[in-house]
This record gives structure tokens, sequence and C-alpha cells, in this order.
DNA sequence: ATAGTTATTGTCTGATATACAATAACAGAT
DNA sequence: ATCTGTTATTGTATATCAGACAATAACTAT
């Protein structure tokens, strides 16, 4: 073939491949990052846990199929959570019936209902994302790769932009934020420093009157937050810096 | 299709889809930002300019299908030059014989020998960026789109990691790099704090005794600098941060 | 020697991150 | 009501750093 020229090619006359997407759903639950899985329930890697994900359909665009695995997984519109293309996995072999080229998404979520996690062929689960990179569950297929980067990118982006707001209910505290970012990176962040870069960042509204709602446990209560345009969520923010776990705390881990 | 489970398939059951990479290898040539494009000798989009790419073989794996396609147009190895997957873009009727999913990659390259323009049915040709931008020249397929996404992240990146170098020779002097800064972001930098920031930073390191070369037209000659661990080319750098233009500079443009 | 040019170093100022102290506003117990 | 514990919020001081800009160094060309 000529450098420079595209082969000729018809419907009859490429490379066999197929085009799936999987979605890496992130969540937190009781203060712990956790990922959405289902359970294989055919080969290969029957039993074993996987990424939720499927076909693209024949005149679906890749975000749709996205946002569409993605709501039938959890119910939940795109909307309300945040979805972003992570990248492409193809390497030959990595499903061992036929080549299969997945387009890798990642999404961030305020709260699912549990899964299904019924005694079916297959269900699904949200699993603490500790437990995967302790190595404590298998992944098929080359899903344990694709967590690891979304995982990275995921902590990557918390530090430019308003990302974690969307791990929070659409009313938030500081403090919440703060727990949200606290928990994805694992450290401690001062809560008065915390404090004042949000309150600097015009991207988020202070809402009038209202006060953290009841359910505490005392403790002044806190104002409540938002971040008002959407398009804001991933909006410059002044960089947002990551501390090393103070010696002592966190050991009980 | 019950949510959670794949749906079962085999070789034949499964949406046709065609799989390629495509490749935005920039440049730098004359201080000015180029792409590498081809022009077209088939049907459709016959006559206009693309990117260069082709299909993914069906036993090569993505990376390395860009890789091969970057060899091809430019003789140049992986080696020389920095490669990184960009993003999937699979709209249908992008392609209007029929799907097809491309996998976009970019490169930067320090020179690149002038690709053969001859008057072939297909031939490349590097192409100032500020032309496209300008849309003054039309792309096939969605490519404008693609290079589009390629620049914003190739001007991302400049900020946070030691990218630029690869537009550089391997010993370079520092207005050689900060050039590379400035016609990349189309600003102009302080001489002294860029300095400064360089020699800050210890991916950098000094060539011995070497100055820089003989044909110079003045001025105090400078010292030549390294980047000697590949991996440090993506290692983070103390944000380089943009501004903007002089007003008065710049605008015999 | 002089002028012009680029490289490199110095200096100052303002902004900001971080550590940490202090105050505010609540709940629950006494 | 008072005291204790807890969380929210504000203050303050220090260190660091980016950016503006001046000053010096080391050359080429005239």
């Amino acid at each position: 073939m000529p450098p420079g020229s595209h082969p000729p090619y018809s419907p009859d006359d490429f490379p066999r491949v197929a085009v799936t997407v999987d979605v890496v759903v992130f969540t937190i639950r009781n203060d712990e990052l956790h990922v959405l899985l289902v359970k294989r329930g055919l080969e290969p890697f029957k039993g074993s846990w996987a990424l939720p994900g499927g076909f693209v359909l024949p005149d679906e665009d890749l975000d749709t199929a996205a946002a569409r695995e993605l709501r039938e997984e959890t119910n939940l519109s795109v909307g309300g959570s945040y979805l972003e293309q992570l990248g492409s996995y193809g390497t030959p072999g990595r499903d061992p019936r036929m080549r299969v080229i997945t387009v890798a998404y990642w999404a961030a979520c305020a709260e699912l209902e549990q899964p299904r996690g019924g005694g079916d062929a297959a269900y699904s689960d949200l699993v603490p994302l500790a437990k995967i990179e302790r190595g404590g569950i298998r992944l098929a297929f080359d899903h344990h790769r694709i967590v690891r980067d979304a995982v990275k990118r995921l902590r990557a982006k918390l530090e430019y932009t308003a990302l974690a707001t969307t791990f929070c209910p659409p009313r938030f505290t500081i403090s919440q934020l703060r727990r949200v970012y606290e928990t994805i990176w694992g450290t401690r962040l001062d809560p008065g420093n915390f404090q004042r870069k949000i309150r600097r960042n015009p991207a988020f509204k202070h809402v009038p009157v209202a006060r953290s709602p009841s359910p505490r446990r005392g403790g002044r209560p806190a104002s409540l937050w938002s971040v008002p345009r959407r398009s804001a969520v991933v909006a410059d923010m002044s960089p947002m810096v990551r501390r090393p776990v103070m010696p002592g705390e966190e050991s009980e881990e």
C-alpha cells in the first residue's frame, strides 16, 4: 500500500471487528469509592466480575451508546451524572472469541439505588474500589486495566475541575464536598483552607438562607452550596492539591 | 436484554463495523505549527485533505497500528517522537459508505523530512495549523473536529509536562524551547522567568560545556540542555502558564 | 570602540498555599 | 442554664512562587 493513501474498502472488504462500549461507573457510598460491576453469566469469564457494557448499535453514536449503558445499569439519565470517554482498548486477544475493540467511558454519579444483586445468571453490584485495587476481585478481559486508568483520570480531574460536586446532591455543604476529595484521594484536607478555596471560586454559589439538614450529630450548622451551571462542573478551578496522609492517621485501614 | 448482561455474540452475530486509526502529526517548521495531511486520491472526499490513517490490522494492537501509520507517513520511529491516543470518533454517517469508527492519535515530532508532495493520485504535505483553524482547508470526514481536539490537548499538555522538548532536537537551548511554547500557544513568554522555570526543573539537565552552535546572528551564546530520561517527557513540571499576546506585538500576522 | 542582540541573573511585588490559632453555632448531658 | 464536644468559619503569619522589569554578560557586526 503506498503511504499516504487509504486502501480501497467496501462493506465486505475489511477486518472483522466488533466494537463495544464499557463504562466505569463511580459512586460514593459510606465514604468509600465504589465501582459498578456486573457478574458475567456467560462464557468467557463466566462468574467473573466485569464492567457494564455492550455493543454499539448500528445507528448509535459512541457517546449515546455509553449513555444508554449507563442508563440501563443505573436508571440514571446522563443529566444527573458526568460521563466522559476514557479511551479505547483493542489489544488482540483481549476477548478470546474474536477481535473486540472497546471504547471505555467513565461516569461519576451522586447516588445509585442498590443494584439488583439477585441470584440471576447475571446481576450487578457496587464494589469498593479499594477491594479491586487490592487485587481482591478478578475482573474479566482487560477490565482491571480500564478501571485503573479510569481511577487515575478521576483523581487527576478532581484537581482542576469542580467535578467532585457530581458525587454530591444538588445542594451540599462544603464539608460534604471535602469528604468527596478525601475519599477519592485517600488524604485529609485542611477544613479551613478548603473552605476558603471553595468560597473564592465563583462557580460555587451560596444557597440563600438554607442551612444543612437536621440529621446531624452536633456542631455548627453548615450553609448550603450549589454549582448552578452544569457547564461549570468542568470549568477550571484553582488547583486543589493533594496532601499526604498524616502519620498516625488513617492507619486503621 | 436484561440489564447487567452482555448479549450473546459470535463472529457472525454483531453489527458490521470497520475500525481505523488516524494520526494528527504535529511538527514545527519555520516557527509555525504544522499538521501532516494527505490528499485523498479516492472517493469519498477525493481531492480533499485528510489525516493519515488506515485500518487496524487483524492482529495489531491500537497503539501499534498508530505507530505504524506514523512510521509509514514520516519514516519516523515512535522512539523519536511522542505518540498518544486522543479518543475515538464513531458518529454514524461520518463515513458515507459504512460504519467506520476511528481511534484517533496525535504525535509530536521534532523535524520531518519534506513529505513527497508529488503529482500522484495521493500525496502528503505539511499544512500550517493556522490555515486549518482559519477554515482555509476543507478536511474529509470529521477530521476537522479531530484536529481541533488534538490541538486542544497539545496546548493543554504543554502546561504540565515537558512535552515541548519533543519538538526540539536532543540538545536544545532554553530559547528554542521557549519559542516552541510561544509558537504553539501564540503568546509571548518572559525570557527571564522562563529561563528560571526550566533551570529549576530537575528533569532538565545542563549539557556540560556545550554552547549553542555557530549559525547565529549575534548575542550571547546559550548553553545547551537535554531531557535525559524519555519518561521525564511526560513528567509533571511546574505549571507553565500562558500569557495573552502583548498589544501592538504580533500584529503583523 | 560602538551599537545591536540574545542569554542570564537580580530584585521587587503581589498572590496564594499551608499551618495553625481563634471564634461561632449548634447538640446533648448535667 | 451551664458545660462539653463537635463541626463550621474566619484570622493570621510564613513560605513560596509567578510576573514585571531592571541589570549584567557575552557575543556579532560595523
